[in-house]
DNA sequence: TATAGGCGAAGGTCAAAGATAGTCAAACAG
DNA sequence: CTGTTTGACTATCTTTGACCTTCGCCTATA
């Protein structure tokens, strides 16, 4: 199974998380390392290091600039508050995948969890005429969400 | 009696899984060593890997791209494959949830994952018209039975 | 000594190019 | 007629590079 350079970026950027809360990233050494453009890392932080899954970027331009990444903390109510306020727009099948993602990495849910309710969510399962996809989806989440709270009491 | 060559590939793909439960395939060199379009191997894939069959599909686009066939082990393959007939026209809510009670039941899901399923198929989840969401809550019923069947392997 | 401005060193954005896979319907073979 | 083969067109994900913005520092100069 051969891995993207993206791909690869990332296991090495999610194995430095594993030890810390944040770490502090140079881009530039980054793409030097990897071989590969800076723009590449943006890319790499930009589709898998979202808010979606829990992870917080900031960053400073010019001479001692850096990337500092960030992986979020809350209790389970405040998550499942920011989740819910997350699913209060329409979301794409990726969007939404990151969200569930987030679950399963809090051991909110189980692997086995989250990929049935990613099934439920793919666009094999919402695939309608109207392209009200996104819509469908996050009211979808919404009430996954809501269940999960139930529970949490 | 003279093969096609999607009999050919066929029987290709079919020995690779014989020594593994999934293989991963790259249409591109498939359809260049087959010397065919690459859309021929959608067809092999579409017309002899079916779920009927016991197969799954799964794919990606894009740098990297692959796809991946998974196949069931013939003990489970029934349920599933009865489930999913039931689920072939538009449920209702009482239908669709008399299909998870029976698959918890037959402790195929815990009571956890009943839940979040009859949530996501919920008249909240799918509000549209009535018409609309029979068929939307038979497409995800479809879909949740088919990464069951994933897992069967 | 204070500071405005220039310079180089980060990081950011965006769109084009590249790499895969999917769909669909026409053409073709038996 | 049915099943197979082809290819044009589409969708999605990744890689690359040109151009933009911001920041710290150094230097010239009032």
């Amino acid at each position: 199974m051969n891995k993207s350079i993206s791909d690869v970026i990332e296991q090495f950027i999610m194995s430095s998380l594993d030890e810390n809360d944040f770490i502090e990233l140079s881009r530039n050494d980054l793409a030097k390392f990897f071989s590969c453009v800076p723009s590449q890392i943006n890319y790499v932080l930009n589709t898998r290091f979202t808010i979606n899954r829990g992870f917080v970027i900031e960053s400073q331009r010019g001479g001692n600039g850096y990337i500092k990444l960030t992986r979020m903390h809350d209790s389970d109510n405040n998550f499942y508050k920011n989740s819910l306020s997350l699913c209060r727009r329409p979301l794409s099948v990726v969007e939404a995948n990151q969200i569930i993602d987030n679950m399963l990495q809090r051991k909110i849910l189980s692997g086995r969890e989250a990929n049935l309710i990613k099934s439920t969510i793919s666009a094999k399962s919402l695939n309608n005429p109207i392209n009200i996809d996104n819509t469908l989806r996050s009211n979808i989440m919404q009430q996954v969400i809501i269940e999960l709270m139930k529970e949490s009491r």
